[in-house]
DNA sequence: GTCTATATCTAGATAGAC
DNA sequence: GTCTATCTAGATATAGAC
């Protein structure tokens, strides 16, 4: 039966914060619960709440880190992309891509409604941060306005989020699509964007 | 307080479906369950399981409901959008995040894992009629082969699915977005897929 | 055809032992 | 710092009354 609970780690705090992600990844936000997350690294499930007050909170440090670690994958694969500002706002969303479909812990968790109401300064910097790279990218292809940049960025982040949930829906299941060829798909596509009738140029 | 359960239904079995469309709309997949159908409907939570065996198949019925509404709105919406393919192919996009704003139900319903396993031929019939819809507009904007047809009504689905999970996440919520300006940029975005500047499946 | 009542399960969260 | 034990609440599903 179930493994034998003598563990008592070192830095549970972190483990409880990696293992989040590993729930994540295996079964979205709908089946994340305190207790699966406490059964994986086998300790019992009221260890937990040592550390987070309650299950919120241990969202909300899933999110912060989530939302640096994802800015770091579109940074990286900003510079991986060239000099192309389309290009490298087209390979964000790529990235975004495959940083969820790694570890689960896209946009719906580190926006999740559940974390609203809560007003935790650390988190608020990572996501500004996050959303700062974006809007850097979307300034830097030479939209006319501001405002258009914004605009599309959004469109950009509705591309990744999309192939995201179509291939976490098991969309794509049937044909076995790699994350990796579904990530590509979704490059191609925010590159199309960026280059309809409105050129940047060059 | 709860209002008195002295409500007989005539055709609760619909009135079942009605109601798990509102739950959906409401609370999204992670918060539907059978009890809180029932609720809706001041029955008691056990009367849903005379009409429908179990859980799952309360939600393949209400996925094969939506695949069909949902299929007739992009039908519409085509039509509406006028005679260029590409426009049409574009305005599902619209259609399809109008849809699931109202309604709660769209890919991530239809064709949710727990459906996986699940084999119901009239469910079936509705998901391969939508799909069939979809690649019509597809294979009509003339792109050179069927794969790039396929390819192309992917990333229009993904498009519409991509801001339609972010409005149902409240990533527009600041903004206070309606819905529909929403699905205009998604429509938007979708158009500007099928633009020609680079190669779609270069 | 719908009700009440109930058995079982899982999750969130707390108290107190070690 | 982690454990065992326990409480509460809500969900799935079944049995049997009306």
């Amino acid at each position: 039966m179930a493994a034998k609970r003598s563990y008592h780690h070192g830095d549970l705090r972190a483990a409880l914060i990696a293992a989040s992600f590993d729930q994540l990844a295996d079964g979205g936000l709908p089946r994340f619960s305190v207790a699966a997350v406490a059964r994986r690294l086998n300790v019992s499930s009221a260890a937990p709440y040592r550390h987070f007050p309650d299950r919120v909170h241990l969202l909300g440090a899933v999110s912060a880190v989530a939302a640096g670690d994802l800015r770091a994958a579109i940074e990286t694969a900003a510079v991986e992309a060239g000099s192309d500002p389309a290009a490298r706002l087209a390979a964000a969303a790529g990235a975004y891509v495959r940083y969820v479909a790694r570890t689960g812990a896209g946009f719906s968790v580190i926006y999740a409604a559940e974390l609203h109401d809560f007003p935790d300064e650390a988190r608020r910097e990572q996501t500004r941060a996050l959303m700062t790279s974006l809007l850097d990218l979307g300034t830097a292809t030479g939209v006319p306005s501001y405002q258009e940049a914004v605009l599309m960025v959004e469109a950009t982040i509705a591309v990744a989020q999309g192939y995201t949930s179509l291939l976490a829906d098991g969309f794509f299941a049937r044909k076995a699509h790699s994350a990796d060829a579904v990530a590509d798909r979704a490059t191609q596509a925010a590159r199309s964007l960026a280059a309809p009738s409105r050129g940047a140029g060059s």
